[in-house]
DNA sequence: TGGAGGTCGTTGGTAATACAAACCATCTTC
DNA sequence: GAAGATGGTTTGTATTACCAACGACCTCCA
């Protein structure tokens, strides 16, 4: 196997990954009146505080998608919206308590759903799995 | 480090490379004029020909939404609807030779977004995590 | 065998999601 | 201090998504 295919066929086996775990994501937030967008905007938030157009960035979306976005989860008192200090046209998002709390029960559902599926590795095999993952997080390359 | 801990460090690691993942696929899809469901309907659709409600199980959606981006695809001719000849209530859903084509392409797209990431793993590694991905893949239990 | 009740997919109605273009406010640069 | 760039909102339109209701078909069993 030439490193090229290695790269196809774990590709393959992340982008699968990746979709079973949507589904799973887009069916926990449909039970709780939440579309996957607004899902990964609270995974975004729940530690960190971005500004409007990096969070359209980092989720690939448009900033005008955001701004409504933001409007109907800060009309929920899920979110808020606080004026950059520093730069006077900029507008930082970060989660309410209601929005952390309503956070922490989701992870805690997607917890229940993947659980299953994660037990069928050893623990040693998802420590590996998980340091395997660290490099490929936070590209500040 | 408990187990509890092992399975929730390693939840929270899937569950940010999967929004890292769905980010670069979002813009993908709309450079190319496709909704993040839309690629996650080719990414089944690959190797799959399965039936309208399957599909939306699957997708996490309801029916009635399988429905529509059905239509709309099926009016750019990249997926194609026959009915199920063992059961004529059921509709199967299937790529045509264009969708085919631009499932390819998309992949190959995806490719280079992501691979300068993989680029940080070893080839070692790389066929590491794929085999750690494996057991997570298709959950027939 | 012939309904009764279940499943499959579509349709119609409404709200949320998403993009592009236009806009004002602010920042940067020179 | 003006020209051009950037940040965010608003407006307008298409897509995505849910639910409820429907006709067609399947299953079961009385």
């Amino acid at each position: 196997m030439t490193s090229e295919d290695s790269v196809d066929t774990l590709l393959d086996a992340l982008v699968r990954y990746t979709f079973q775990v949507t589904g799973v994501l887009t069916r926990i937030g449909a039970a709780n009146d939440l579309s996957l967008t607004q899902l990964r905007v609270f995974g975004i938030l729940r530690d960190r505080r971005p500004r409007v157009t990096e969070l359209a960035a980092y989720l690939g979306l448009d900033k005008s998608t955001m701004s409504g976005l933001i409007d109907r989860a800060e009309r929920r008192g899920l979110l808020a919206r606080e004026k950059n200090p520093t730069d006077r046209r900029a507008v930082d998002v970060f989660l309410t308590p209601a929005g952390h709390e309503l956070t922490r029960r989701l992870y805690g559902e997607a917890r229940d759903f993947l659980a299953p599926d994660l037990d069928r590795l050893r623990p040693d095999q998802r420590e590996q799995l998980t340091a395997l993952l660290r490099p490929l997080l936070e590209p500040d390359s």
